[in-house]
DNA sequence: GTCTATACCCGGATAGAC
DNA sequence: GTCTATCCGGGTATAGAC
């Protein structure tokens, strides 16, 4: 949420840049609809435009969806950075993660919906999108893990996913856009539970 | 299946029927490309044949990707069906749904990516298949779920989705294409754990 | 910055011969 | 059952006027 909010007061006017319109219908579309899904008249009739006036803003659909996707990638990248410095405690990490479930909400049912948009993911990224999920499923196992605790870092990163979005449509956000506090707790503990054996 | 097996033995070479071939070969690329991101010249390509060969077996590529959702389909109906007529533990009903994802595993990716998949399989049901998700969740949840359990409902669905993928592409799968036992139950454990607080 | 018009391609599907 | 040839629709993208 830090990353995504550096905008310049020029381009910020009362109802936004056109551009910015574009990326927040689009968004929205997307979500609905899917990448692949979304034609770009879908976009450009919900803008009140044509097309041609589409391509003015940005030079591919493709790019819209780049545009979408940086703010969330940027949050991602710097969590995988400091696992590099220092090893959080898994309810740390796996607190982050909620909040950033949470926060690109929209865009993280497209992401892992739409093989296109992997495709074009993983043209941007410095590694593959899916050495970045092993990036992170490593940390919750911790090192030396065996089988066994890689499963089980593999549901808790599950239950992330999965209940922080059900807690959602369960209209679990407030008028600000954050989960409800209890909601939060609750897949938190759940995750933490898949995580960790009794006893 | 009378009448319809014993029809010319030459129709039925040892790798099977065509229309079977498709099958399989359709199984396989939509695993990988997706749905949409699978065209008919990519099937008939692996095929060995031309794109009009193929439309004398099936009539579309949604009739295609029906041929191969029907199976499972049948399968999760009858389990929704079993829910009317008794209330099976949770712990019997998570591993149901284990088998189930390790059955249909290269449909199980399928489905909840695309949104045109999404679209196919709700033409044919009687209810939509987010109805069905939540006949489920509710079965998990028990009678007169709050909130909070809900949620945890959702936590283990998405581990019996999440956890089970990953044990078999960790290579968890024997000959026969069954999860190895110790897997399962370590995917089963971490599904109920999310699903019932400790104490 | 937005329009009209259109090029271009690709994917699903069909016609009809063999 | 499979082929060649082709249609058709829809989707991305561009050209050029205003």
């Amino acid at each position: 949420m830090s990353s995504s909010t550096d905008r310049t007061a020029a381009a910020t006017r009362r109802a936004g840049s056109t551009k910015e319109r574009i990326l927040v219908i689009s968004r929205d579309l997307f979500a609905r609809q899917g990448f692949t899904g979304t034609t770009i008249a879908d976009i450009a009739r919900e803008l009140g435009t044509t097309t041609a006036a589409l391509y003015y803003h940005f030079p591919s659909k493709a790019d819209i969806l780049r545009g979408l996707l940086d703010g969330p990638m940027a949050d991602y990248q710097r969590i995988l950075d400091s696992l590099g410095v220092r090893e959080p405690p898994a309810a740390e990490l796996l607190g982050v993660f909620i909040d950033l479930a949470v926060n690109s909400r929209e865009l993280a049912a497209v992401i892992d919906r739409d093989p296109a948009v992997l495709a074009i993911i993983d043209e941007v990224l410095p590694m593959s999108s899916q050495q970045l999920t092993e990036r992170v499923i490593a940390a919750l196992a911790g090192p030396g893990a065996d089988r066994a605790a890689t499963i089980r870092a593999h549901a808790a990163f599950a239950v992330i996913k999965g209940a922080s979005m059900a807690a959602m449509s369960l209209g679990g956000l407030d008028a600000d856009g954050n989960l409800d506090p209890a909601d939060r707790a609750e897949v938190l503990d759940a995750a933490l539970r898949a995580l960790y054996r009794r006893g």
